[in-house]
DNA sequence: ATAATTATTATGTACGTACATATTATTGTC
DNA sequence: GACAATAATATGTACGTACATAATAATTAT
């Protein structure tokens, strides 16, 4: 006789899991509802829900009121990637961190990075480009515009023993926007400061970071060749 | 005078977030504990809890019993990706999916791979490489090792009709593994079934799927040049 | 002083009740 | 049969109490 009761929210949605898993309950096929399952479990609905709650929000199952749960059909799997400043990336890594600015200016963006960032073409904004290194080889090279508008204090900051990646970071936290994960060939000026050949595949990171709806940085981080960005499911 | 009172767990979130955001609760410092913020917003402390367990759960907040919660002083930004089955990536993309086999064969896997999947590499594993196409262009290719011995079904499909990719989440959902986004030079034939040119940057996802701590496949996929991987963060 | 023990404290979570809300099923009306 | 109003139902969430657990602080023993 095993053991029928389940009074964690974690041992319930493992013995569901485990349900799922066996196929017990099938792709796409409805599950008790959060009562009879409670009873069944010997512990209180709200358990249950936890659990539940739980696994919709990795995707595993599908809920909606007065229908009732069921297994998703076919689950989407969710990658969840860490971004930490790079600083902190490299020395996790056990790696010496280095950082060299490269320029730093204020002038007026292309067309399509002030229509990414939603702000006036005509506007100039600050220019920061740098190369983070690991054991003194380059890691990652980082261009990057700022919107003075935003954050003004970016304008009196040198970033030249400081990324702006750190800064920005320190200053204006707690930031939402948007992030996309790309190959793309080194251009030839790219390729020299980061060693590699000209037009090397590396993997490129596109930031847009807005602090209350207005556009605060848009940068693209370009890492050393065969750097992966891996993480588990 | 405000409302201070906050009885839903969301808007206690809301106002913790406020508070964060415009430095109230700076960086790293530390914020009144559960029962008090219950008071505070005149609700129950569990409702507290559900609001901060979420904003840990996201970064911004740590918190260590008896030590209470802070502030991230540096939050690391979790980006979440959704990994579909590539056939509703086209279509959600309002393009026309389209699959072609391209090989399909039993034989004995490289060393890295059977080393990756933790298998004896004297045995052979089914080896499927297949191209997804959308509006009849090509989209990915992907090259997957399949491991007979967790998935024997797989020994009687053809892999003709559909890909190994959607018949493996069919067959065998809710799996765990491991992801890693990379950037590679497309190989000479790789480039010549994707329509690009040789040596061309293109995105790389590879993915380990375990079913209860035996591998069940490995994939590269390899996406059609300038495709991006984006999400909200 | 140092180490081991004990108390204190904040978070973690279970429980059961109550009510809100979204969605579906049913009934009634034309 | 089509459509609107109404009932039924499963999930969503708030509340307050109780106890578990981890981490720290205070105390005691050596």
């Amino acid at each position: 006789m095993k053991p029928t009761s389940f009074q964690t929210w974690q041992s319930v949605q493992g013995e569901v899991l485990r349900r799922i898993h066996s196929r017990e309950w099938a792709p796409g096929a409805a599950i008790p509802n959060e009562a009879d399952l409670a009873q069944e479990f010997g512990c209180a609905r709200s358990t249950v829900n936890r659990a539940l709650q739980s696994l919709a929000d990795s995707g595993l199952l599908e809920r909606r009121r007065k229908a009732g749960t069921r297994v998703s059909a076919q689950p989407v799997t969710k990658a969840t990637l860490e971004i930490a400043v790079i600083r902190h990336e490299v020395e996790a890594k056990g790696e010496k961190y280095g950082y060299r600015l490269i320029e730093r200016s204020i002038c007026r963006p292309p067309i399509a990075t002030s229509g990414a960032m939603q702000l006036d073409p005509s506007k100039k904004l600050l220019f920061v480009s740098a190369l983070h290194l690991a054991n003194d080889a380059p890691y990652a090279f980082e261009e990057r515009w700022i919107n003075p508008a935003a954050v003004p204090a970016a304008l009196d900051e040198a970033f030249e023993s400081i990324s702006a990646n750190e800064w920005l970071l320190e200053h204006v936290p707690y930031t939402s926007g948007e992030i996309a994960f790309s190959a793309v060939a080194a251009p030839q000026e790219t390729a020299s400061i980061l060693g590699c050949a000209q037009d090397c595949a590396v993997l490129a990171v596109d930031r847009l970071t807005r602090d209350a709806q207005v556009s605060v940085t848009k940068v693209r981080v370009l890492f050393r060749p065969n750097h992966q960005l891996r993480t588990n499911l």
